[in-house]
DNA sequence: AACGCTAATCTAAACGTTTCGATCATGTCA
DNA sequence: TGACATGATCGAAACGTTTAGATTAGCGTT
């Protein structure tokens, strides 16, 4: 900018306000200095505006995994948004991992981003504290937080959950598998919940032996549903309560020698782009990505437009059951309906 | 950190110098330090920093669909190289949008990141020109540019395809479709070419009619797939040089009536994480994602680290055809394989 | 005692912007 | 003609760091 100025032998402060329209600058000396701008090709530098003004026009975005079909779609909803407000995403992927997650929202809070959107991981408590010490508005993506009271967004897990396995019952399931991821985040512990009051609702017993715990990847959905299959008293249906998971048990099922539905049904949380291509199409709870990254997205910039002091707003939106043909029916149904 | 110094009573060059190590410090200094430090609760700002070394320790990662599965995987593996080396990725999504692209790496040059790592779209011309502009090291993914001569790390597209397409023909096929994408970007052409000259080295004629171009989103394919299969002579097999896109050729199958294997055998370009899972599981070309994030992300960082004069280097990785059941024998050989 | 050497610390400029308040020319009005 | 408002431009401080070079103190040599 200085170049610019001597070149068009006005102040840097003239210049500044040319580009910035915060001053009305004569058409003479306007004309200057766009041609000025134009020959030595300037670029006003952002980094040292930022500085200036406090504000960097960067969000950060913490998600567990992006190979998650899920936060996937999220991300890409979210970016985009941002894209059109004129912010750019600095995008981090914790793996699940807390301290990941902790030493990478230190990181963006260091580079001074606007904003947060964070689907958080594991135990809240460091992550309160960061985000109580930073004054940068939070929105939390799919996971709530114990103790954090900020912009949310998030599924009305249990209701999704109550009315998937509801419809396994309805099949005429009895012994309905559950693989879940560990139940420390507000999702896992919501569709857990769904899951029991489903089961209950119905009159039936949960059996504890049905319910395995993996850490989110397909390994752990695999052997979830090994150890389950091999037993004597095997489930007739499998719900996998999260969505890469739900690979490994197909392929545990493929590896065991039985195939789905004939021998076992099996329905899971998260929707496919390529669910109802091929088969068997697999019945899911959808949840409503686009709207979800768009709330989140529009949440945090309602705070960024300067809305900082409007109380914590939390939106819950509604899964939506898929049914395709993973799922088929059992004993008495299973007659009136092959009938 | 003017406030750290007057708490400990030091200039603020001493604190600089402790924190970064950059001189010594007596014992007595630093630990008044220290516990300013913590009683302040001071991070360092990030942004003063880099305006001063003229270093952001962020990347700019441009791709055109995150939800592309072969992007998703890249893109996730890059994140966490850098990651690991202590840098923050800014990333954004092209959409394969041309003007999308150029505001996108100028924003990102604006901000300074210190490299760039483009899968670009659309025409080099002025990607050229950005990254002749500015001279940040760059390094292109997936997709050679004309004359934007820098670090790149591709798959070896003709042969890939090549190999397909002749797996294809060994198997029988004389008709085979062919889906791509619009063929100014290399990888595009590149696997053309492997298509056109698999099909002469089988001394077959090239049927123009069997080539559909797409913009690279499954509805592309669904259109060209429905096409090809309305014809009186429609193809015994199709390829689709692009993921999303034979989502959109199989559900095209299915809406038709056909059914994939035994009345049309379809293989294409980018491997899914659940194509051994569903069926038809599907015949593809698998990329060495993680190999090419890796290195992707090392020529970057060994520009980063200051090997700035040597001369661009080209990878070239290879791909991997991966053969399922989503394409049958035909004629004499089918008998063979049914005898 | 004067000198130089080393180690520790500090002062101040610089990075590239924004912006407040000052300056200055010009035209208007009484 | 003088007072004054208006509009355009500028000077300089500030944002929070890093760092070159100056300063100071302590200590061993001669």
């Amino acid at each position: 900018m200085l170049h610019v100025a001597e070149a068009a032998r006005v102040s840097v402060a003239t210049v500044s306000a040319l580009i910035n329209g915060t001053a009305t600058v004569s058409p003479e000396l306007s004309q200057r200095i766009e041609q000025a701008i134009r020959d030595i090709g300037y670029k006003r530098n952002a980094i040292a505006r930022s500085l200036k003004m406090g504000t960097t026009r960067t969000i950060g975005l913490t998600v567990p995994h992006i190979t998650n079909p899920f936060f996937t779609d999220v991300v890409s909803v979210i970016q985009q948004a941002f894209d059109r407000a004129g912010y750019a995403v600095m995008l981090c992927c914790t793996d699940e991992d807390l301290n990941t997650q902790d030493d990478q929202i230190r990181l963006l809070l260091d580079r001074m981003v606007d904003g947060l959107i964070v689907a958080r991981v594991g135990d809240g408590a460091i992550l309160k504290r960061i985000v109580d010490d930073a004054n940068v508005p939070v929105v939390l993506l799919d996971r709530l937080c114990e103790g954090v009271d900020t912009d949310a967004v998030v599924l009305d897990n249990q209701r999704a959950v109550f009315d998937a396995i509801t419809y396994l019952i309805n099949l005429g399931h009895r012994r309905i598998g559950y693989i879940t991821g560990t139940s420390d985040i507000s999702p896992m512990h919501d569709r857990m919940t769904g899951y029991r009051e489903a089961i209950h609702a119905a009159g039936l017993p949960i059996a504890e032996e049905l319910i395995r715990f993996g850490n989110f990847h397909e390994i752990d959905g695999y052997n979830a549903t090994m150890q389950m299959l091999s037993s004597h008293d095997r489930p007739s249906a499998i719900f996998s309560a999260n969505n890469p998971m739900v690979i490994g048990t197909m392929k545990a099922i493929r590896d065991i020698g039985l195939s789905c539905p004939e021998d076992i049904s099996v329905a899971c949380f998260d929707d496919f782009p390529w669910s109802d291509v091929f088969q068997p199409q697999l019945t899911t709870v959808a949840q409503p990505v686009q709207a979800i990254g768009e709330q989140a997205a529009n949440l945090l910039l309602d705070r960024l437009a300067g809305n900082r002091d409007a109380p914590p707003r939390k939106l819950v939106l509604k899964g939506r059951l898929m049914i395709r043909n993973s799922c088929r029916p059992l004993g008495a149904m299973a007659q009136s309906v092959s009938a």
